[in-house]
DNA sequence: AATGAATGAGGGTTCATTCAT
DNA sequence: GATGAATGAACCCTCATTCAT
């Protein structure tokens, strides 16, 4: 649903020209400034991340960050652009060479999910998006177009598959779509909103949370014979 | 799309007395306020909604605001009771005195839930609460408290009523209760989020998608002898 | 030093004459009014002073208190004014026509200070125009005029007999009139500043100190042979 | 007339390796600042010092001000400790080397308290705290704490001295503090109160008045003996 | 005359942004 | 390029003052 996790971006760089120390720096520092600014916009939202902090975190100094981003909102874009960048083309490839039935294909993709992006930093992004979506609607149509809108497509091709294969009855695939999208949708908000803010009082197993919610799913549009 | 009446503001002039128009206005006020602060929080949330944009959409100046309101703080608070913490006792009590069976009072709480929040203004605060939560660490507390804890305790003991009369089988409530829930706050993203920004995206009937959610779930909670 | 202690204000109109009740408050407003600002002013100081309370205290509206001073500055010089009346004739008769020695009568003074003004609310006069005589130079000089100008002459007019009669020696009299003032200053400030915040600090008995003060002067100031 | 070098600022700059413009003057903001700041503290009250007049006063804008000490009351707390308190090590070292009678410690005493306070700006200080005592009690908590506990410690332990030499004769201790105190309290008036307002008044010698008052009190405490 | 709701200028404080070094 | 001191526009909130009732 989301970005891939930028972990690896310091080493990126780390070919093997020669680089010296300082212009690896130079290099590094516009991921640095991004991954530090993604880390206090989730954390705080927009308008509450400071920019000196965003430049503390990053190592650098207030100035540099705007040598980089000529202001705090141009900061707030590049950052979820960078974050982005979809892998649709991979897990399409691997959902379409999946073995197995297409309700283990469902499962599959769910937690999936998780272990890839909503267990990692990467589910963020969308909590940020979320949150600053009226602020910044050119962004949210971007997200929309990069991230929702091909993530979608794929869940419902599963789907279609198994309606296709007879595993699945035929049904109204855009209720069924929203089925899998909001459990993610609300282990986000749990991780990064309300959750982050009340631990105690939502103490759960998000993989096993997916798979109650996949087996209610499966149990509904599973074909007649089927069961 | 339009919010509940704060409830018996209009009528409050009613009776037959002559009230001065001033007068009237001091009564009305307070809603007046609580109306145009509901709108501008959750369009631009919590902290870029400035105070005297509220008291300007409300029609008063900057200093009226803090006459009825101490801060900005307590009138996100008179917010959110006004709009729904106000109003559990009278759902509880709703609820409480139903006629049907559990499976009905389960569709018949989510489709209330959409009419009297989801589909009003109402439901901004949410979408609100999750995206400030982290910034305004004593709202969501406060949220928390004054929203989820009784919304979840009133739909936990809905189903908790359905397995006591052997209509619902045993089941992990927690799982249960958040199967409720998720499509709500799905809604709610829809509604004031992505959703806001991309509406020909999401040309769903919330009602009909809140059925089909509830009806897989009651499905996948039946009792075996219930089919 | 100070103002005669105004507290029969109130009871001053109760003459023969049958007025309304209303009426009779009416009259009464600006000297109720008054006192209220006296304490308020002496106690928080000027621009600490909230109009509302004066009129609170007063038992009237905000908007009373603008009907009998246009403007709170208008206020403030009117209490001062109000509390500044002389009562140095009364004085001056007392002292001339006392019995006894001059030292006695230094004695007599002093502790007469402390019992008349010092121990009284009007020794917040003092204090209010100490901390105030920058803000309203002319009230400043106002009370230099009506109070301290008087009272150092009485002062001196006492010590001055003192000499002639052969009781004191000749001397500096602006150093001892000072000698005399300075512990009145001294006792305002214990009761009406510093000493207000921290009474555990300056545990002492005034009129005590005074005696000793007079003591100290006393046999500094004292003839030779009148030892 | 002029406060007392805020210590070593001046010679900051003292060294050979070239500083830049932009240096020196971050290293002599807070002092500026101070500067600015005990003026207009003096001059206007706490709290009818606007933070903007102190930057403007000190050539810098007013944010830089609050670069500098995180708010108005901690401004304040700083002139008090550049200007008075941070001085008593000093102070208490100079005394209790001091070779001499206690008698004349009690006067060298007094007349230093002229020369580095009294008829600095500093003494303003005093006066100010005396205005606003009541308004800001954490600020005369401070003053309480950091100035006068120390200073009335201070002159006692000079008066136990004298005491335990035989110098002096076995007293009550508070009261000959107040008597060495209150002259002092007496000139703080004149200078910034009362007396800036009717200089004509107050034509006096706050020198020699200080002598005086230490001859009267030192004749009345001098043991038997020692006369 | 009395009220108190309403006003709006003003003060403390924050922080994105600039720019001399 | 990098720094961080400096700026000043904004924001929350207070309170003297006004004025319709």
């Amino acid at each position: 649903m989301v970005s891939p996790p930028p972990p690896a971006r310091a080493d990126a760089a780390s070919a093997d020209e020669p680089v010296s120390r300082r212009e690896r720096r130079k290099e590094a520092r516009p991921g640095e400034l991004l991954d530090a600014a993604l880390d206090l916009f989730v954390e705080k939202g927009f308008a509450a991340t400071r920019s000196e902090e965003v430049a503390a975190r990053a190592g650098v100094s207030k100035g540099t960050l705007f040598l980089y981003f000529p202001s705090k909102e141009e900061l707030f874009k590049a950052v979820v652009r960078a974050n982005i960048s979809g892998r649709f083309d991979e897990w399409n490839q691997e959902f379409e060479s999946f073995q197995g039935t297409a309700a283990d294909l469902v499962r599959y993709c769910m937690q999936s999910w998780w272990q890839r992006i909503g267990a990692t930093r990467a589910s963020g992004i969308t909590k940020l998006i979320i949150s600053e979506a009226r602020n910044f609607p050119e962004l949210a149509a971007f997200y929309q177009q990069e991230v929702v809108r091909p993530g979608t497509a794929l869940i419902r091709r599963i789907l279609e598959q198994g309606v296709a294969r007879g595993e699945f009855r035929p049904m109204d695939l855009d209720y069924a779509v929203y089925s899998i999208v909001a459990p993610m949708m609300f282990l986000i908000m749990m991780k990064h909103s309300l959750g982050a803010c009340s631990p105690q009082d939502y103490a759960m197993d998000p993989a096993r949370y997916l798979d109650v919610q996949a087996d209610l799913l499966l149990r509904g549009i599973a074909a007649e014979g089927a069961r």
